[in-house]
DNA sequence: TTGTAAGCGTTATCAC
DNA sequence: GTGATAACGCTTACAA
């Protein structure tokens, strides 16, 4: 390994002038920093980040909190997706990109001990489980940290705006004619599931609309079978099928799209159904689906503004919803 | 914050000792490191990797190489979910996982550079530019690595049998009495787009079935409208429509099925159409889609087996293919 | 403009 | 068993 040392013998000079020559500092002359860092380039110089850390303390490194104890995992599109933005627009401030863990070599350490061990600037938290002891212990450390959607209310979160979305989906089946509408919300436990929930409720009575209880069914997950489940129990506690469905996500309402297919409805001719989320791929499904897409983009850009304005001590962020990123109805073919 | 040395003035001992009882050596009585222990947790000391990092060398930390200068981004199922898989592998064993960059704070680097500026341990590639200058550099250094589904040909590399399932793909279709069977590969800088390719022409040989150069197009990108553009530029030079479409990849099999479909053909019923990735969900789609289903955990699984036994330099692996993962046929619609 | 030297928090090598 | 003490490679006062 090429350490400061070498190049100082090399050239002559005490290692103090290297460091300073290779820091771009201005108290060198110039001859000296271009003969140094031509030879530090000579001799494959690269600096230890261990050694200049242990120095400035800044790790320029950000945390990902990614749990997979929940069975959401990287694959689940969104948050993927936020992940992938995120990445890049900290990666091109010079920032490094790192998966909290909860392990070093054979110790095990806490998430917040994990962040002290390695110095991080500071943390996304995408996806985790709120009732995680170590969570608390976290968020309330003083480390910068941002969250995207997902209930840690104690947190600055970068949210999709769940009620705009909502209010669009119900006032377009509103418009189509649609009387009773049901809403499959998402478990109640994830902050969105409960914001589309209030949207609802909301919307309707806006419209005057009574709500009715019995069109509410809560899925134990966002995902397909949760969603055809759902829908099962929909129909046994309604008692018969709703002229549409507004559901939480758009695995739910795949699951649920299957369910009715199963029991002889047709989508959208007898039902209506709508999404939330845009994944991809429900341009293709049969039907394709009207859903209300979110704009992963956006979302990882302003998480990752404002996590860097909070580790620049740039301006104060409160805890809570910073941003409300807009979303879209996609109008396809799965509503009337 | 809490050093050895604030500990070992509380507990009346030198630091060194402390060290010692930390890091559970026998030279240290038993009465000493559980009143250390005691005093460590007490006063929420956190060991600070740098300095241990900058004595001990090896950094217990991962990279992971995911360029998305190709449009591939972590969004792609296929390779979130090794990934989801690869992390939670080398996670249990203490490692941590940070994306390789090319930058620290102001500075640039080649991902060599990186790499040893971080102390790396070891390196896996996802997804990456092969033309990419600095990726020679990296692969010829000597570090660890591992690579997953790419044109790497100099690293060891673990994939999905691409042959085993283009062969079980060709010879469904000929079970089922298709004579002329398309190919819509891959874009050919892709290591599993040739081996797929060379698999179709060797089945068919093995067939006893003449390979028609007509019947074959590459795709220029795995996406869905690069499978769109693929089937109008099959038929152009085909003239024609053929038995049957084996697709390098589900997003081109859609794009292929919606292009068919604008052109008024039918699918299974004039073509038969089978993708490659087993996407969650291509159950869904209309037709849903017959494909070849990678295993995503085991590849992620084996990547993350031969990277550590390299990195403890437990066998000679060679470059090359290390492992190829098996795969699977889905039956469904889109094939009759 | 350059050099000296202290120190960042550990670990590891010796003495004792 | 325990304690000095010297590294590890770098930055940064401060001195020259």
């Amino acid at each position: 390994m090429v350490t400061i040392y070498d190049i100082a013998k090399r050239a002559g000079c005490a290692s103090s002038t290297v460091s300073k020559a290779l820091n771009n500092s201005n108290q060198v002359s110039k001859k000296r920093k271009e003969e140094i860092l031509a030879l530090a380039k000579e001799m494959g110089y690269v600096p230890n980040s261990n050694a200049r850390l242990l120095k400035t303390k800044n790790s320029w490194s950000i945390g990902i909190l990614f749990s997979e104890d929940l069975n959401i995992g990287l694959e689940h599109h969104f948050f993927s997706g936020v992940l992938q933005e995120f990445k890049t627009y900290v990666e091109a401030l010079g920032y490094e990109v790192t998966f909290v863990s909860k392990k070093v070599g054979a110790q095990s350490l806490t998430y917040l001990e994990w962040c002290k061990y390695k110095n991080i600037d500071g943390v996304l938290i995408l996806t985790v489980d709120v009732d995680d002891v170590n969570l608390k212990e976290l968020t309330e450390s003083g480390i910068p940290i941002v969250s995207v959607d997902n209930g840690l209310i104690n947190v600055p979160t970068v949210i999709s705006d769940n009620f705009q979305g909502t209010r669009m989906a119900l006032e377009y089946l509103m418009l189509k004619g649609a009387k009773h509408i049901a809403h499959i919300s998402g478990p109640l436990r994830s902050f969105s599931a409960v914001e589309r929930l209030e949207g609802y409720k909301d919307t309707l009575k806006k419209s005057d609309v009574e709500v009715d209880e019995n069109l509410i069914v809560e899925a134990y997950n966002y995902d397909y079978n949760s969603g055809k489940n759902a829908l099962l129990q929909l129909i046994k506690q309604y008692k018969g099928v709703p002229d549409a469905i507004y559901a939480a996500s758009d695995d739910i309402a795949l699951g649920a799209i299957i369910a009715l297919r199963e029991l002889g409805y047709k989508v959208p001719d007898d039902v209506s159904v709508i999404g939330f989320d845009n994944i991809e791929l429900t341009r293709y499904t049969s039907p394709s689906l009207t859903t209300v897409s979110q704009n992963k983009m956006m979302v990882g850009t302003e998480a990752a503004k404002h996590l860097i304005a909070l580790i620049n001590n740039e301006k104060n962020i409160a805890p809570g919803i910073v941003k409300r990123v807009p979303v879209e109805l996609i109008i396809r073919e799965s509503t009337k």
